[in-house]
DNA sequence: TATGAATGAGTATTCATTCAT
DNA sequence: GATGAATGAATACTCATTCAT
């Protein structure tokens, strides 16, 4: 019979599988699939290269976790902000604030990798194919369907305004370090009404 | 021996260099330098493996010399707009469109590449360093105060404003396939007066 | 301390000892050395792989301890037959059906990997010369030697019949599933004479 | 334009790849799929691991080809049998003697270990299912039953005879070194009818 | 110049063994 | 005694690079 209790070992191995998917998501943000090697999470995450094959049966299956938990969070917290309170252009400054945020990032360089790679497992192209951009679109139509009917946002085709909004935040926080940040009152134009 | 011949051998010779990096711009664009095979780019060109050491010593050469052609080829282009007609507003826009051009593209991707990687070789790290974004900013910054001055461009300050502009666009550049490229018309309300 | 504890302990301890070399014994027998790992035996016997290190030092002296063992018992079983009752020809069928009987059969597997393996750690190779065949055939000698006189079994050199008989014998156990077993008359008809 | 003829470089190709079945079927015959290391075989031909890769894709790849030729070989060995001169019981003898013959062995010894390993591919377990024992029998079946017809094979169940005879040979075959080889003479007596 | 055979350093993964609890 | 986390040596496989032809 085991000395340790039960959530104490459970305790270990979730902490254990929080400092690998910690450092991986580093590591992968940083290098990208091919140039993660394993060695370089489990020195991040200081532990030997063999525990984390207890963990995780290869590098591919952890990749796809990761990117499973980044999309599934990503839907999450678009959902979650119709339940803030403030006018729609306030949400959409708040999305835009959270995405552009440092911590936020990796998990969309991961989104990011996972949708460019061509050497990504079939069970990541999958996954992004379940859960297309066109998604992440018609569960922000809502909110900007309700902008606009108050002004706050531009007239015109509202599904190419918000893909086109997805792409550049996208792209500007997939590019990382050694680039300008645009502050968030610059992105805004590209939403708000051009007349005032 | 004739002159002749030697004409023709450096004429095959100059074709292979070309076939060649006319094929690791595309690959490295699309896979980045570890994900990028030797063999993947002679493929590409149509040749074997081992020639390819005829013209490159190695694959990090390759990699700086593509560097270094896409970095001083991309300050040509900028200093080139002067010499077109038209109002600064429409200068700016024939560099975005220029920018998000496909074929453009993976010369940008190359330099953010080349910026962002951590395994790139220290040679391309100087280069990268010699040539900063605020380099761009610099040479760009006699249009914009010129559109500015005319009222096509937006109140406020300029180095903030064109190194946000030149974030979203190589951004979007980067991101590739799989995301809605947006109109260059949205995209030039970030730059264009707010209040018309 | 109380005795009996002790005695409760000891009886755990060879009892785990047992379900180990049990296991082991199944696992070897169907996998080999090289393709048994610690855990299929644990898994075989209900066990952690770690507690297999409570009883054995290394798989190596497990795999030694069961060899010694079934070198044993196999020159047990064959003095035994000398005790049974009936004629030599009995005697040997009797031998026959016990080697090629399901539950005997991993032992002799267990010999056959022993004698062939080049892995084999020396301490099992100087097990093996210990214990020669010849050996086998000697111990037979005068059961069969008994026999030819009554004639029941063939004329002819015996040593030769006797090492040949042993091998067919060998032979088929080792075969395993798959094949089909000869029936024992079937077998008996190498050793008895040929004209009646 | 290649300097070396295509015939020389495929001769070269095909001589190397014939080195390597050659060693690979000797170091699986003797240490089993998961004993045998690539550096074994790479070693006993005389190059590189790295080589190993230009020849084929996995170890298992190898072990399949290898597989499929021993399959399809022994079966054909079988079907000549007919073209040779003389009587049943003499095309026995000389399918008894081919199959012990040392440079036979090999072959038979993969097969075996095709038929009984648990950790074998998929694929060779299909080869092995394609080609049953049932199916050496079966070709057997007109040569016996035309023996049984002379009286050069012992009356009875033919399917159950020679089946048993092709275990016994199997098994035999199996043992490799450490064991006398029975004489031909003797495992005959198997077939032949009882009563001369 | 052109080819592809050959090498070996580098990397992912497995598994025997140790050890804290 | 019992467990499973942890380590690292061993091994399959990849790929940049060299070189004979």
């Amino acid at each position: 019979m085991p000395r340790l209790k039960e959530d104490q070992l459970q305790k270990i191995y979730d902490e254990r599988k929080k400092q690998i998917t910690a450092a991986a998501v580093k590591i992968f943000a940083q290098h990208g699939i091919q140039g993660t090697k394993i060695s370089m999470i489990t020195a991040e995450a200081g532990m030997s290269h063999g525990l984390f094959y207890h963990y995780f049966k290869t590098k591919e299956e952890l990749f796809i976790s990761l990117v499973r938990e980044a999309v599934v969070t990503s839907i999450a917290e678009i959902d979650q902000l119709g339940q803030l309170s403030g006018s729609p252009i306030e949400k959409v400054q708040v999305l835009t604030e959270a995405i552009l945020d440092e911590s936020g990032t990796p998990f969309f360089m991961l989104l990011h990798q996972a949708r460019n790679s061509r050497e990504v497992p079939e069970e990541v192209s999958q996954l992004i194919q379940q859960y297309p951009l066109e998604l992440y679109v018609e569960r922000l139509l809502p909110l900007f369907k309700e902008g606009q009917e108050k002004g706050e946002i531009a007239d015109g085709n509202l599904e190419e305004l918000i893909s086109s909004y997805i792409t550049v935040l996208s792209g500007v926080m997939v590019l990382g370090k050694g680039y300008a940040v645009p502050p968030v009152e610059l992105l805004l134009r590209l939403v708000k009404p051009y007349h005032k």
